[in-house]
DNA sequence: CTTTTAAGTCAATTGTCTTGACTAATTTGT
DNA sequence: ACAAATTAGTCAAGACAATTGACTTAAAAG
């Protein structure tokens, strides 16, 4: 009677959750390998022939795979392989940064559509939600005239922001974070704002989802994206899905301690662009100042060389630690940061500490360089949504 | 015809799949919540009561789970509840470490039933594995006289050895490391030299899963233990399932770099038993070691006290760091240190350093004692199998 | 030009969960 | 004391989705 201790368990499955991720094995699988044919797909997720033929039915009714010119492979029947439509779906991606949003449209395959910025005004979310609800409106309606169908096939909102999430703050106006955003109901303004449904991530985190859809952690099951942008933060794959930890908050590593030239502090004060932006002396609002790097990172800056030659360090460390700890197949370098500034910041991180990832039967590099541009984490946003209604995951499989 | 090229693919699922996964969701959640009734369990796993009396039925029929007294909960027809019979299956657990090697018997639930230990001989996997297949072969056989029936329901022998595994170790006779035992194939020896099903896990990993099942960490989705032992390690609890990274390493921390004292080592080097013993001058293959710590830390004797000032120091910078990078719920200090030490460590650390597990919603402390006895390790190891057997993981829903 | 091989379909079957009606056992309210 | 309400659990039929095996189609090899 009074017994209401709450039971714990994980959700059982039954044949539409069989059926879901049967689908979704299909989709991943011609998202993984491009276009293949029924009986590819049949070996490859080890169902029938008859099963795949099914399921493909059903998909090329729902307009999301589509057959392509038949192929001849040695003897037997020619097959037709099938690729995903791009138009099989939309989602918008919106990135909250601290001086900027940003908002992208992309299709199915990943393809970025519309890409559209606005600055943010100083005060946070007050001033700051209109300028947001309106670059995400502005977006949709853009895709809306462009694709006649694009709006009953948008799946959802991706937003992604710098984290940390609803920690206790002590220092809630220190310029580093974004305090004021941080606690405010995002998701919720986003959804009501918008009808849609919207998730949040962190932006280091969006950028990983970015890498494994379309960079260079596609199809990798273990892979790190050490992401510096205005912050540093690093985004995680482990068995082969983006891990968030129990609060959306795994992956900070810029509030990780290190003591550096005598001194301890945090990570995210010696090797980010802010951490360069202050190096240098210049206003991180100024308008131009994606370019303006850039340009000064390509003429080798003596200033520029000084906080690379830095920070190098630092990642090093950072680099050594994540493989130390996540045993990851990869680590990929990637973030906001000018090409210029980026390639330079990888050759200085070279020679990388020793560490456990240096392994007779390696196939990858230690250290990639991934995106690089301003636009990745909304792609990374924009990828969520898209990911979260097609791919196989456990979830996916238990009884909704 | 010359085109093979690997397709990428997850596995599909059929009947087979989604049976066997309401059979490992069941069997958890009683292992979870003690004792259930058919209807809780149809609530708690959102399968109807049919399934689940059909499941329950089997389950009965194959030993696993066994009813219980009728209870009376207010109105209605009272429940029968059921609960995981100890005797439904067993496992070996093995722990390798630098100069002992322990193997235990359990059962289902986790009951230690038998216990038996030997010293290693110097020399490595030559001399060791007569040592260690023997140990193993008296632990099955007095476990054979035991329980009549134990041999046939036997799932598996699991094994624990401090990591990492497969790198290239420049420094091969680092008495740190097990070099020898790391390149050695223990996985296959103990295979053929038992005939049973054997996994192989670093000892951090172990502690984990021991926790996961029987402690601290039981019912917890996202958790780190801190294994601090003759080295130093992290077993990773990531969304409900232990992580172990792309090749076994994951959470090796150990070999992390700090800079402590103005000078960079790993961290192994400062926060270990090994640590310890160096600090004292003591043999670590004294057989009396563990007691004799124990004493001399409950004596609060000056030289335990210093090095356990100076573990600690770098023991609350891996909380923060676990704490920043995991974004777990709580983390567990674990290890073979004996109470006395381990308590006072644990005093010693307080206060944490503040972290991103500041959080306002916490339910947990920030850092809890789990198992500190010398056979944690080995029950990790041994409930490996058995989890493997029964958890309800995504593996285990993939077409086989 | 026959044989072999592979892609893909058709129709029947099988495995597993769901549904709805039922029985059983207990408490609550009159 | 007895009817009504409530909960546990069963029975039998149905629905869903994958499997099976025989078949058709189309190409290469001998």
């Amino acid at each position: 009677m009074n017994d209401i201790r709450p039971i714990r368990a994980t959700s059982g499955t039954n044949h539409e959750g069989t059926s879901a991720h049967n689908r979704r094995v299909i989709i991943d699988a011609l998202r993984l390998n491009g276009a293949l044919s029924r009986a590819d797909l049949a070996r490859a997720t080890r169902l029938t022939k008859q099963t795949v033929s099914n399921i493909m039915e059903e998909l090329e009714n729902d307009g999301l795979v589509t057959s392509r010119e038949t192929v001849r492979r040695g003897r037997g029947q020619p097959s037709t392989p099938y690729s995903l439509v791009p138009e099989g779906a939309f989602a918008i991606g919106l990135q909250i940064d601290r001086h900027i949003t940003r908002a992208i449209a992309v299709d199915l395959v990943g393809n970025v559509l519309i890409r559209k910025e606005a600055n943010l005004p100083a005060g946070g979310p007050a001033t700051g939600t209109p300028v947001v609800l309106q670059l995400v409106e502005d977006v949709r309606s853009e895709l809306k005239e462009r694709v006649a169908q694009a709006e009953k096939r948008l799946v959802g909102l991706g937003a992604a922001m710098p984290g940390p999430f609803g920690i206790e703050q002590e220092d809630a106006d220190n310029p580093w974070m974004m305090g004021a955003w941080q606690r405010f109901p995002l998701l919720e303004t986003l959804s009501a704002g918008t009808g849609l449904n919207v998730t949040l991530q962190n932006d280091a985190a969006a950028c990983a989802t970015a890498e494994r859809m379309v960079g260079a952690a596609h199809g990798l099951d273990h892979a790190v994206c050490l992401y510096v942008g205005y912050g540093i933060g690093a985004g995680l794959i482990l068995g082969g899905e983006l891990y968030s930890g129990a609060h959306g908050n795994a992956g900070e590593i810029g509030m990780a301690l290190l003591t550096s030239g005598g001194r301890q502090t945090q990570l995210e004060h010696r090797a980010s662009l802010a951490s360069l932006y202050d190096h240098l002396g210049v206003d991180p609002m100024a308008p131009d100042i994606y370019s303006l790097i850039d340009k000064r990172a390509a003429a080798d800056d003596p200033d520029i060389l000084t906080w690379i030659e830095r920070a190098a360090i630092d990642l090093r460390w950072s680099v050594q630690l994540i493989e130390t700890i996540f045993d990851p197949q990869t680590v990929i370098l990637c973030g906001g940061a000018p090409p210029a500034l980026a390639t330079r910041l990888m050759a200085a991180m070279q020679p990388l500490l020793p560490s456990n990832a240096d392994r007779p039967d390696r196939l990858l590099p230690r250290l990639q360089l991934g995106m690089t541009d301003p636009w990745a984490v909304a792609r990374g946003a924009a990828a969520e949504p898209i990911g979260h209604a097609f791919d196989p995951r456990f979830q996916a499989i238990l009884k909704s």
